[in-house]
DNA sequence: CGGCAAACCTGCGAGC
DNA sequence: TGCTCGCAGGTTTGCC
């Protein structure tokens, strides 16, 4: 589900909340996700303390007191809730729930479970697969227009598909990359290489988009909350995602769609060449 | 290696 | 009301 912005929405909330909590237990309440559980994950994670959480692409990483670190992904359907007691009944696709000593519980809920949860020593994260081949974060210093250039300069695919690419820039899913492509009058079905000599503009528009959209909470879409069970509120400000057939907000035009590797796509036919 | 489609799942809204 | 169909924000895999 979540791009970005939603991932570090997820984030700034839990940390508040249970920064400093320590895990009495913790209940798998099935054996896998979009991969299997680390195995004896329960018993590991049993009477450490949750000493921050970090951000890396869309991951989230729990870091443990002992070393340990919780590495989750929210695929398209994951939330994290914190629940105030442990009373509350476990619903469906309720698949983790780490009681707290304090009588709280963190659950993960994943309807189409294309999430993952694993554990891994903090020295095993350099050599993570998950995190090896991960471009750089689009926010911080090293998403340069330099490096965006020489990516896109060798790619032939439309420019939209590789913006999308997290081994080109990460976090940039497909509701933000139809809206930075906008932002930067840049026609979707362009050709990476043809793009590549407006990489300034690229940088400054999935940085801005990407800025903007967590400053407003995140965007709501199906199912995207907040930890405090509030949605977002960017997909108000949206500019071309889910608009086909409405007016252009920079121009005459009217928003069209189209399918590019299977996601769609939108763009403003006239401002966006 | 690059590009593309399919795969992993369930839920929901649209349309009949 | 109830069914089927298409689509949904991500990432990996395998095929050509």
């Amino acid at each position: 589900m979540p791009e970005l912005p939603e991932v570090e929405t997820v984030r700034r909330g839990l940390e508040p909340l249970i920064t400093g909590a320590t895990i009495e237990r913790l209940t798998l309440r099935r054996k896998n996700l979009r991969v299997p559980f680390t195995p004896d994950f329960a018993k590991r994670v049993q009477g450490a303390t949750i000493s921050g959480i970090k951000r890396r692409a869309k991951y989230l990483l729990f870091e443990l007191s002992h070393g340990e670190v919780i590495l989750s992904h929210l695929g398209m359907s994951g939330r994290f809730i914190v629940w105030p007691d442990s009373l509350p009944q476990a619903a469906k696709h309720d698949h983790v729930i780490m009681h707290f000593t304090d009588g709280r519980a963190l659950v993960y809920h994943d309807p189409r479970r294309f999430g993952l949860m694993v554990l891994r020593h903090e020295d095993e994260l350099a050599h993570e697969p998950l995190l090896a081949s991960l471009g750089p974060e689009p926010l911080e210093p090293g998403f340069t227009a330099a490096v965006l250039k020489a990516t896109l300069g060798k790619k032939t695919a439309p420019i939209k598909q590789v913006l999308m690419d997290p081994q080109v820039v990460v976090g940039v899913g497909n509701i933000y990359a139809s809206e930075a492509l906008f932002l930067s009058a840049i026609h979707p079905q362009r050709t990476a290489s043809s793009a590549a000599k407006h990489s300034e503009s690229l940088v400054r528009s999935i940085r801005q988009v990407l800025t903007d959209a967590i400053a407003s909470g995140g965007s709501s879409l199906r199912d995207f909350l907040q930890v405090s069970g509030e949605g977002g509120y960017f997909q108000h400000a949206f500019k071309v995602y889910g608009r086909a057939g409405k007016a252009c907000v920079r121009c005459p035009g009217t928003i069209e769609t189209v399918r590019l590797a299977g996601r769609s796509s939108f763009y403003c036919p006239k401002c966006q060449k």
